[in-house]
DNA sequence: TAGGCCATCTGGTCCT
DNA sequence: AGGACCAGATGGCCTA
């Protein structure tokens, strides 16, 4: 499918593989400067040369860790986008939409829920208080009408909101009508 | 062909 | 320390 990020991960793999190579042929010219090393050091002491393969060698194989991690990093944040991605798919199943034939973006998926849970929140608000002390306004109160959850919804939102989440619910579907 | 949407990579930051 | 999370960058695919 991406193409192009596969063959950057290819191209990071062939990195890892091309410096595991030169690695090998790295350390094995390495292992005969330090055994030079080491007859150098017991006859005068610690060379200059030595100590800058150590270093290359400690970048090398830095490098390389860093090269490991990073691939490794990349399958994890690719399955958390997956288990996101399934997630998303699992809201577009359970909310009603117009077009069933072509597949919510995310933005759509995600402002839709959000109309619908306004919506059903609304209506439940409707059918929990059973009559219109749902719909008498919030000043004053009416005392003890409505339910606490209505009370808590009621707080959260004001009762202006629960009309225009309805409003805004229908007119979502309807500008998605129009787009498709 | 431009623009929208998406998957992936990446480095930084937060959390456990 | 290592994994989870996040946001920016990049580039592919699709559609109007």
């Amino acid at each position: 499918m991406k193409t192009k990020a596969r063959a950057a991960r290819r191209r990071l793999e062939i990195d890892l593989e091309d410096e595991d190579e030169s690695m090998a042929q790295q350390t094995s010219s390495e292992d005969d400067n330090d055994k030079c090393f080491v007859y150098k050091e017991r006859s005068k002491g610690k060379s200059q040369e030595s100590g800058k393969s150590a270093r290359k060698r400690r970048q090398m194989s830095q490098g390389k860790e860093h090269s490991i991690r990073r691939l490794e990093s990349n399958e994890r944040e690719r399955q958390r986008m997956h288990k996101l991605n399934n997630a998303f798919q699992a809201l577009r199943e359970v909310i009603p939409h117009v077009r069933a034939e072509k597949k919510l973006s995310k933005i759509e998926t995600l402002t839709l829920a959000k109309n619908y849970i306004n919506t059903l929140t609304a209506t439940i608000l409707n059918m929990s208080s059973g009559f219109p002390a749902a719909q008498d306004t919030g000043s004053g109160g009416g005392g003890g009408g409505g339910s606490k959850f209505y009370q808590h919804y009621q707080q959260q939102h004001g009762e202006e909101d629960k009309d225009e989440h309805l409003e805004k619910y229908s007119t979502q579907i309807h500008s998605f009508r129009q787009g498709s």
